[in-house]
DNA sequence: TAATTTTTATAAAAATTAATAAAAACCCCC
DNA sequence: GGGGGTTTTTATTAATTTTTATAAAAATTA
């Protein structure tokens, strides 16, 4: 097995010099990156199996990075932070977070606490991919394939996927599909819906008239499959 | 969607209580056990959705009764404790507790430790199938098959023979189906199951006249199979 | 049992909602 | 400022749901 790979987004040189030494140690591959941008753009270049972040960041707010990172990174991301506050904790587990240490710290609970959380993900092996039967949406390159092709979806197209796909199962309403895509003021532009929902049959089901991905729900919206 | 069930194993009968209260308050159903032995019989009998295990229990040791749960239990185990030694901790998460929290604890926080493992636990959707006779629903698919040939069913349709299908045997009452199907508002909209129901015997009956799978109670409402 | 009332089944219409194509407007990016 | 791609608008057709009408079946009553 390759060494897992864990990056650690934190401003503070001692600690990343720390955290470096200790995980290395224990035979983890460290990247290191000491802002919230350049965090993101680390773990999107090559996405890690973790990673560690500090919330107390000189640029972004450590919550946004979270947040960010959460919309298509799926492995484990364990918060470091001074902040003790029972709110700081709720939100960040409640953006994702698969767990919340603060400073200082004990090494051997923060490495105990990165067993796990990779181990458990290992089951749920998403990876940074959604999967449904034949279609599968690379969240990173934010590029979809069908079979062996990529597609060409335009922007909104792709936003709408991805929506559906996050959703799966759950009837999403009209509304909150406009909501979501086009702001608050489109909730009553279904024929934008209709439209783009004609363009993404067209490209992911084998036959549109018959779509085995996009459900209509008359009256009320779609569900995605 | 059915409440979350989640086992409590833990001596302290204040700590039970404080638990259990704050636990159903927020939608979860709560089964007790007073200690190892009990929590394990009831893990067995009944496996819950996460587990709630206190490390000092009077008749077997805390750390035991995990590593046997682990054995065969799946889903979290979180483990609390008034231990907060390192050591402990390590050994928890080591044995596959999906987290550690010391005594006392916060509310808020266990309560969002507890979403974020529920959360993480649930990824294996599995393609659910109901049969009945020459009829077979796909859940996941939302598509029935009569014989060899899928039927093409408008969503309405579905979702009633779906309800059909769910309460096999049972006697569903007009009143009941509106209200699954078309909302509280529409109970008294008995034509709309008429209309309906016939349709649906016009797919899947050999013989809508005489029908084998949705059978009219007069005068109360329909009965499956 | 016959007559009456209630309930049910079905077809077909009207109304609503959805799908699709295609034209128009918009937006970048060079 | 032009051109390719994308989004928005418009128009038309298709599908689904709701409403209406009517005949048949079942239950009730005397």
């Amino acid at each position: 097995m390759n060494k897992a790979e864990i990056l650690i987004i934190d401003d503070e040189p001692q600690i990343r010099k720390l955290l470096t030494i200790n995980l290395e140690n224990h035979d983890y591959k460290v990247v290191q990156a000491t802002n919230g941008k350049e965090g993101i753009a680390l773990a999107a270049a090559h996405p890690p199996d973790l990673i560690i972040l500090d919330l107390g960041l000189p640029d972004i707010n450590g919550q946004e990075v979270l947040k960010e990172l959460r919309s298509w990174f799926t492995s484990p991301i364990i918060i470091l932070s001074v902040l003790d506050g029972e709110d700081d904790i709720v939100i960040a587990l409640d953006h994702g977070a698969a767990d919340y240490l603060t400073k200082p710290f004990r090494s051997g609970e923060l490495l105990a606490r990165i067993r796990s959380a990779i181990r458990r993900n290992q089951n749920s092996d998403q990876h940074t991919e959604l999967i449904f039967k034949e279609l599968k949406l690379d969240l990173v390159a934010r590029q979809v394939w069908l079979r062996n092709e990529v597609l060409k979806l335009t922007s909104t197209e792709y936003n709408l996927l991805l929506l559906f796909a996050k959703n799966e199962g759950k009837v999403l309403t009209h509304r909150f599909l406009l909501r979501e895509i086009w702001g608050a003021s489109y909730v009553h532009e279904t024929q934008y819906l209709r439209v783009f929902v004609a363009a993404l049959r067209k490209k992911i089901e084998a036959n549109p008239n018959k779509p085995e991905y996009i459900i209509t729900e008359s009256g009320v919206g779609y569900r995605f499959l």
